[in-house]
DNA sequence: GAGCATGCTTGATAAATGTCAAGCTCATTA
DNA sequence: TAATGAGCTTGACATTTATCAAGCATGCTC
């Protein structure tokens, strides 16, 4: 159950895990399970963990004052799951984070993890590595939310990270590039009949 | 000199320099000044070093293949500059840097700046902090740019960062906010309206 | 299998935003 | 001082995208 973890946590570190890291990592985290649907974080809640996805799907969204969804982060097997400025500054989230499908994760404290980084240095250099990274993927993310049209942001997924466009509905997928169901419809249709063309 | 950066580390790490660690910041980073319109970075270049602004105000920016730009961020003093993706992949640069006001920068390269965190554990810790708030800020402005319209992502930076309204031409907040100028233009007369109306 | 919910598409129309062109103000410079 | 250019505003119009409403599959539940 914990493999998945200690591989990304030494790919990332390019360090390897001891046996007793390994045993200290497996104590700390928690497993925890979601149906399809099911909540992880509803606003107003503080982020108290974070959790490394084993299998399913997910998302983290805001609603506005229509009631309609923005979805701010997708995540799938491997990736974090959390709204890291509730779990850093221990405010109410303004997000909510459910499953897309029944998933599971293994969770974690702020508190647990920063124990975790001073005492095993594989997972603070994975913490740093990752913390660039999701700075890079999130700037290139504002750049298309600024620059692109909807379309282009589109294409832009789709080079980007292609894995979501089958993993999430496509009602999702708008809200993710901040587009309403119905424009994706039309942008996709669209697309698909340039293709053809050529 | 080198007052602003040494405090900036203290603050961010809630540690104190001792003497030795201050000479070795002085002795590593080096000044650079920059004429009004100088380019710090240009699309294509390597972001070898990445500059800690004392004095000035800055902009990195991406141009479309219609010639618009597209304000990625602002920097003024106390900021740091530099494309994270080009410093930290060493991949060429999509994105221009350059000074919107004469500008300092005191300067250090990738390389320098591991020696300076393995020596100087607040300089470590000053950067693990930087890199999370970031990532905090970058993705609240995400959350802005998909979920907001023109006019509440105007407002949403009065609130968030006021300076730049003062600090920056109509034009780069436009570019900044993802809108014309001439949008930009219309909201403030606009919200202005709104304002007397109260 | 009937009924029902969900997600996707399509059309008609409305609202938001962009584009182009002109004019105005202000600071800078020749 | 005149001239220039940069930045801001405004109007007319075009384009993009959202909204609302309807219809159509598909799969699930009872």
């Amino acid at each position: 159950m914990f493999e998945p973890l200690y591989l990304y946590i030494e790919n990332y570190s390019s360090l390897t895990l001891t046996q007793p890291e390994k045993e200290l990592i497996s104590h700390t985290f928690k497993l925890k399970r979601l149906r399809k649907k099911q909540y992880y974080l509803q606003e107003g809640d503080i982020s108290k963990y974070i959790g490394f996805l084993i299998k399913g799907a997910m998302r983290m969204y805001s609603v506005d004052h229509k009631g309609h969804e923005h979805i701010i982060r997708f995540g799938v097997e491997n990736w974090w799951m959390g709204d890291y400025e509730s779990y850093n500054m221990n405010t109410p989230s303004r997000y909510n984070i459910d499953a897309v499908e029944d998933s599971e994760l293994l969770a974690i404290s702020g508190h647990q993890m920063q124990e975790l980084m001073a005492k095993i240095p594989a997972v603070n250099a994975m913490i740093k590595l990752l913390d660039r990274r999701s700075n890079i993927a999130v700037q290139n993310r504002v750049h298309a939310a600024i620059s692109l049209t909807a379309e282009e942001r589109y294409q832009n997924l789709q080079e980007t990270y292609p894995a979501f466009l089958q993993r999430f509905p496509q009602n999702m997928i708008a809200s993710y590039l901040g587009i309403s169901p119905e424009t994706l419809s039309r942008i996709r249709k669209h697309s698909m009949m340039s293709k053809k063309a050529i």
